[in-house]
DNA sequence: TGCATATGTGCGTCAATATGCATATATGTG
DNA sequence: CACATATATGCATATTGACGCACATATGCA
């Protein structure tokens, strides 16, 4: 593989949809929630923030897809929770990603 | 400082601007032709890109203010760069802090 | 000075996304 | 079964951000 190829994969192994989920204020908040009070369902969490419910419904399922979080199912209720591994691999992924950037070159 | 606070302050840190700057494709794009090609400028970088010189402008003060990019005048040209140092601290940071959630507990 | 080039900015437009209401679906409880 | 509760989804609206054009500003050069 040479140069050009190692760089543009390096850059494509960014996860969008990670990075997008860490980009918006609200979802910020409902991890600050999901960590001081732990696995929480989504009516709890909604009574915390200002956003009606569907709204942090939506909000969970795309951190859920993201990577940020995991899910399940217990009765009529989805508890929600950090998922602490898999975020962790994710960020360090984007450090290696930059690592590999600075040895390409930067200035 | 109390588990609270500590939950608070360790979010708080996360860098809003910087991964935000992450979150657009087209600003990896712009990374890309960084790295492949060093050091460049506005037009140049405009002109491996199907977007407007002055689209690549902003792109390019958001993403320095950001802290991914560095930047230089030489006469009428405004030469960018990667600032690969800076981009690793706050990469590394969103590390740590997802770090300090994890010992403070997921599920 | 006069002119070309490089960049940034004002402004309007369009697309993506966040938001909230109403409603559908699913589950527990009497 | 009837009803309350928890969540998800369809839809309309508001907000944010990307985009491109036109123009202003700044610099280099003849």
């Amino acid at each position: 593989m040479n140069r050009d190829q190692a760089i543009e994969k390096a850059l494509s192994n960014i996860d969008s949809d990670f990075v997008k989920a860490l980009a918006e204020p609200v979802r910020i908040e409902i991890l600050k929630l999901l960590i001081l009070h732990g696995a929480s369902d989504v009516k709890t969490l909604a009574e915390h923030l200002p956003q009606d419910r569907s709204v942090i419904s939506r909000h969970l399922t795309m951190m859920e897809k993201a990577g940020l979080l995991n899910v399940k199912k217990e009765g009529r209720h989805m508890i929600y929770c950090v998922d602490g591994e898999r975020s962790l691999e994710k960020s360090e992924q984007l450090v290696n990603t930059i690592r590999q950037c600075v040895q390409f070159g930067c200035c």
